[in-house]
DNA sequence: TGTACATCAGTGAACGCGCGTTCACTGATGTAC
DNA sequence: TGTACATCAGTGAACGCGCGTTCACTGATGTAC
């Protein structure tokens, strides 16, 4: 199953491949800032000029990235949302969030591409706004089965989201989360950017020598946030 | 009310901060991984060889900036607090958040040096770490005088934290939430760990295109997040 | 108050390194007839 | 099946840049007597 039909073709798309590969591990050691084509072209034993016939420059090579990560976590999200039965939506909080962890865990410098600092000088083109949102949406589409399906109690009373933030579930509304009220909207916002919190803190030192128990407490504090949003969840861990 | 008392120990602090600013201000345009001594030179009028008679290397440097950051968020939320009742829990907990946040969005740059990714090849020394928890030690505060006032009330019943975090929690009760019990400790980590994952997400982009009233979402997400903790907090925003 | 000496800030050249990108080129692969 | 030409991958040298750090030095400031 060669994707190309010529064999330039077929060892440009392998190249290409290797290009991405030897860059994403070199993006471990120097970090996003510290990609260089240079080092990527000693690597792959050519020229760096060579490079050029593959990524118009460094910024291309970083969206490829950058695309290319999204892609992997938003992957990794949905294969864990399709282990569960469609109706355990608390079970499938649980499990998308904690695959954001293991994700981010298992390609620390790719989550920092993604979600950590913004790469200064580099501005990311719009092709990498549809990768971006798939494991949002993922998250999304749980929080509207569990809506449509009528599953979202909560012990706390609802509060009215803020009237500015109608426009903003509505754009939600139409990209992910079809069915689900202005305030369930804004819950899940807060729930789905404290999983990134909880992960980023992890990831970038602010738990160190503070926090050993981390996959316990995490799944603790998945428990709670998803109690915020209304999912059924255990009473006990 | 000058520090030293020789012209050269007044003439050294006063380029050693002014060395700090320029440093700070570049941070903006080129990151923490583009930071560089002989550009801070440059703008300072020196060899660039001179600036090592005030640091020992870029790392020093560095670890300068990232104290001074610590310190300056710690201050800015220690301020926030400070301008309420002791007893308020919840709007203290409210100005606290939101200190992190208007810090964060004035600070964009040291924000991500802080609490953005690591650094790569720096490595920050054991200095840093009293200064990194100034801040949380704020909140910390907080709660642990909504707990001694039995002021802390949630609607959802309690949970257990899970054994294993029962160390952490002494350690966290020990240093900055004196007499708070474990379960208490774990849904105060959370929510804390969430805000910085609210600022993130605003700050890095991920909100871009996509929430608009974002101090807004940001308030009521926190009145969520504090009724979590079990902080009085009003019923509509 | 004045002199002799020690301390320290700052200089400028140099070392050795890495980077992104361009360009004219060689030689191999693919295509049209 | 064979030949002529076009396309493309990869080379290597070069341009112009920036970096951290070291070192021997000059000259000004501070200190002890």
């Amino acid at each position: 199953m060669h994707a190309g039909r010529t064999a330039r073709e077929r060892v440009r798309a392998q190249l290409t491949r290797e290009i991405l590969d030897i860059s994403r591990r070199q993006l471990a050691s120097a970090g996003a800032a510290g990609l260089s084509l240079r080092a990527v072209a000693r690597e792959m034993g050519m020229a760096s000029s060579a490079m050029y016939r593959y990524f118009a420059g460094r910024d291309e090579l970083l969206t490829a990235l950058i695309i290319e990560g999204y892609d992997a976590i938003g992957a990794a999200v949905e294969q864990a949302d399709a282990a569960l039965p469609r109706d355990d939506f608390g079970g499938r909080w649980l499990a998308t969030s904690a695959a954001v962890r293991r994700w981010a865990l298992d390609h620390p410098h790719e989550y920092a591409l993604l979600y950590g600092s913004p790469v200064p000088g580099y501005r990311a083109p719009d092709d990498t706004i549809g990768p971006a949102v798939r494991d949002t949406a993922v998250f999304g589409a749980i929080v509207a089965d569990a809506h449509a399906a009528g599953a979202l109690n909560r012990s706390e009373p609802d509060r009215p989201a803020p009237p500015v933030f109608a426009a903003d579930a509505a754009r939600i509304r139409e990209i992910i989360m079809p069915g689900v009220p202005d305030d369930v909207v804004a819950r899940a916002v807060a729930a789905w950017t404290a999983v990134f919190g909880a992960v980023g803190f992890e990831l970038f030192g602010q738990f160190d020598k503070v926090i050993e128990g981390r996959a316990e407490l995490f799944e603790h504090n998945m428990i709670e946030l998803g109690r915020l949003i209304g999912f059924p969840l255990p009473r006990s861990a």
